[in-house]
DNA sequence: CGCGCTCCCTGGCCGC
DNA sequence: TGCGGCCAGGGAGCGC
C-alpha cells in the first residue's frame, strides 16, 4: 500500500509511539523477505530506538550502540503499533514476519503477505552505502527537486515520461498512483518521451508532484493514523484520485473517457483529451 | 549504457 | 463452490 505519503505518515506515527522505547523481545517468522537482514534481528534485543526517519520509501530507525534498522514495505507491507493492553491478547497473524516487544509491554508488528519488503539491521557507518539507499535520487519534496535539475536528468531520455518519473534514480518515492495523478494535473500525456518535455511542462510537472504528494500526506494522515495504531483499514485518500483506477469513467475536466494502458508493466490512466 | 521485460510472492476479484 | 486467469501501491536483475 505505501507510496511516499503513506510512508511519511507511518513515520510520524512511529515517532509518536516507538521513539525512546527499549526492545526487550524479538520474533521473526521463518519466511524470507526480499532478503535477510545483514545482522541477525535478534540483536535488536536490549537496544533502544532513538529516532525514526524516512528516506524515499524506506523507514530508517536509529538505535543506540550505532545500529540502524531499515524497513521497506514493498507492495503489501504494513506496520502496526499495538499498545500494551492489546499486546497481551495479541495472536500472531498470518504474514506477521517481525514483531518486537518493548519494555513497556507495547509492540511493533510488521506484516507483509507478498514479502517484497525487507528488514535490515546494519551498523550505522554502513547506512549511507546501503545497497538500497546508495543510488537514490532526490526527494520530491526537497528544493533540489526542481525544474532545472529535472531537466538535466531527463535530457536524452527516450523512455516515456511516466516510467522515467518512477525511476528512483531520478526522483524517489513517486509511485504509480501519484505519477498518474501528477501527469493529469500537469496536462502531460504519459506517452510523451521524457526528453520531449518543454521547460514549462517540466516546471508544471515538478510542481504537480510536490502539490499532490503534500496533499496526500495531509489527506492520508488521518487514515494512516489508523494504519499505524490499529488494523490498517483503508483510508479515504483514494476519493481524491482523478485518473488512477478511473478507466471507463468520465474525465472531471472534459467528460472524455479515461483510458487505461500498460507502460513498463504498470497500469497507466490518463485523459487523451486533457493530457497532450 | 539505456531501456524493456521478467521475476519475486500472496491474495482478491472476476468470469466461467 | 471451485478454479483459472488476471491484477495489485515496488524494485532488482537480466539480456539485448
Amino acid at each position: 500500500m505505501p507510496e511516499l505519503p503513506e510512508v511519511e505518515s507511518i513515520k510520524i506515527g512511529l515517532q509518536k509511539h516507538v521513539v525512546n522505547k527499549k526492545i526487550t523481545k524479538v520474533f521473526c517468522s521463518d519466511k524470507k523477505l526480499r532478503f535477510n537482514s545483514e545482522i541477525d534481528l535478534n540483536n535488536l534485543k536490549n537496544l533502544e530506538i532513538e529516532s525514526v526517519e524516512r528516506q524515499a520509501r524506506y523507514l530508517v530507525f536509529s538505535l543506540n550502540k550505532n545500529y540502524n534498522l531499515i524497513i521497506h514495505l514493498g507492495m503489501s507491507g504494513k506496520i502496526v503499533f499495538v499498545d500494551a493492553a492489546k499486546t497481551k491478547n495479541y495472536h500472531t497473524q498470518k504474514h506477521d514476519h517481525f514483531i518486537c516487544k518493548f519494555e513497556d509491554g507495547s509492540s511493533l508488528i510488521y506484516n507483509d503477505p507478498r514479502r517484497f519488503g525487507f528488514i535490515d539491521l546494519i551498523s550505522a557507518d554502513k547506512l549511507a552505502q546501503h545497497k538500497m539507499l546508495v543510488k537514490l535520487g532526490v526527494e520530491p519534496l526537497n528544493n533540489d527537486f526542481n525544474a532545472a535539475n529535472l531537466k538535466k536528468k531527463l535530457r536524452g531520455k527516450k523512455m516515456n515520461i511516466k516510467t522515467a518519473m518512477m525511476d528512483n534514480k531520478i526522483v524517489v518515492g513517486v509511485g504509480n498512483i501519484y505519477i498518474n495523478e501528477s501527469l493529469f494535473e500537469s496536462a502531460i500525456s504519459p506517452l510523451r518521451s521524457a526528453s520531449s518535455l518543454t521547460d514549462s511542462e517540466i516546471k508544471k510537472l515538478t510542481l504537480a508532484i510536490k502539490n499532490i504528494l503534500k496533499k496526500a500526506i495531509v489527506h492520508g494522515g488521518s487514515s494512516i493514523n489508523d494504519y499505524v495504531d490499529a488494523n490498517g483499514s483503508s483510508g479515504s485518500f483514494q476519493d481524491t484520485f482523478k485518473v488512477y483506477g478511473k478507466n471507463n469513467k468520465k474525465c472531471l475536466h472534459c467528460n472524455e473517457i479515461i483510458t487505461k494502458i500498460v507502460q513498463n508493466g504498470r497500469s497507466t490512466f490518463y485523459c487523451k483529451n486533457c493530457q497532450k
